[in-house]
RNA sequence: CGCGGGGUGGAGCAGUUCGGUAGCUCGUCGGGCUCAUAACCCGAAGGCCGUAGGUUCAAAUCCUGCCCCCGCAA
């Protein structure tokens, strides 16, 4: 048997960290480096926290780099001393320069957590959620220096279920990523497998999502409202303010929601969207531009989560006429 | 010492500014009522007010230490 080829992987995340796992599995292939982002502040009291990568590696002895760039060419030579066959990428959070793209014998390769060219970059599986699409999969592409641009070697689909959030969709492709990652490589490494260009015509963007993409207006219809529940949790995570008479307004999460039987649920026709209609089967229903949107899981600014009784008890007794509205 | 919110019967809240009888909605248990709702009516049980100390005739409430939960930043 040949000798195992040498693998460096680059990724920082929780996703990454699946992929590198399914990777260490790999015999014809030996990790002998792990890349990822620095150390970043996190958490109560903001002490500096590893990346699960980082973590990951270091639990193997792989030795770990974290460099902000590789703008200098110190962290390049670096890289090309170590003589890697293939760089495999997932979710680093940095652009890869040409010049370090050349650098394995082999190819750099990269997990991309959609069905490119659909959802090019950093939030890829929340953007399909909260688009509302019914699939969404893994590529696996060649990298090239755009961003996800590079041609693909290997796709597969996983349908998005009505229930499926961000969240659990994030597991199932990070799952399914790291094995297709493994049967690129073994079909590559065959040469059964080749990369075929994207078409440019249908590529779109999944932007970064920020703690305002969860925000929820409600004078969306309500499967609108459902699939952006959905697509940002856990996180940003959903939710609005909840306005009562000659009460502050009160910042108000969303844990967990579904829509509701509209003509059943939509005892007041004549009220405002984000008019809180009661309690229906253990939720909060709430009028939507059509149809009603139930959040059975609620969490006020501060508290902890809690259920659609518990919060109705707490926080609607005695307001008939309480609404969420969008905060500022 | 990064900033902020919170801990009150099983659940969710009010009461704390200005110290003086433990309150509300739900749940539970017992009884009644009902075409119907987030059902309704009558009754009952259940609390060392996070914890340790201090001030006071008197502390859920004022002061100090500690513990635990949550948000901000990704």
């Amino acid at each position: 048997m040949a000798e195992p080829l040498r693998i460096v992987f680059m990724g920082t995340p929780d996703l990454a960290a699946s992929v590198l796992r399914r990777v260490l599995e790999w015999e014809e292939g030996e990790v002998i480096a792990a890349y990822c982002q620095p150390d970043r502040p996190a958490g109560r009291g903001l002490e500096l926290k590893a990346p699960p990568v980082k973590t990951l590696a270091l639990e193997h002895g792989i030795p770990v780099f974290q460099p902000l760039h590789f703008k200098s060419d110190i962290d390049v030579m670096l890289l090309e001393s170590l003589a890697p066959d293939y760089l495999l990428v997932a979710a680093y959070g940095l652009i890869l320069p040409q010049k370090v793209l050349d650098i394995p014998s082999r190819m750099a390769l990269n997990v991309h957590t959609s069905l490119l060219p659909k959802y090019r970059g950093a939030a890829p599986i929340q953007r399909a959620v909260m688009n509302g699409d019914a699939e969404t999969g893994v590529s696996i592409m060649a990298m090239d220096a755009g961003l996800d641009t590079g041609p693909v070697v290997l796709q597969e689909t996983l349908p998005i279920a009505a229930s499926d959030t961000a969240g659990i969709m994030h597991d199932k492709l990070a799952e399914l990523g790291g094995e297709l990652l493994i049967r690129a490589l073994e079909g590559l490494e065959e040469g059964r497998l080749q990369s075929s260009p994207q078409n440019e015509a249908e590529a779109s963007y999944a932007a970064k999502l920020g703690k305002n993409d969860g925000a929820i207006d409600f004078s969306q219809d309500a499967s609108r409202i459902d699939a952006i529940v959905r697509g940002v949790s856990p996180w940003p995570g959903a939710f609005a303010n909840l306005v009562r008479d000659g009460e502050k307004p009160l910042r108000v999460a969303f844990v967990a929601g579904s829509p509701l039987n509209a003509p059943a649920a939509d005892t007041r026709p004549d009220t405002p969207t984000g008019t809180i209609l009661g309690l229906t089967d253990g939720s909060t229903a709430v009028r939507c531009a059509s149809g009603v949107y139930g959040i059975t899981t609620l969490k006020p600014a501060g508290k902890a989560a809690m259920d659609a009784a518990a919060f109705a008890n707490g926080y609607l007794r005695g307001h008939e006429n309480a609404r969420f509205c969008l905060p500022e």
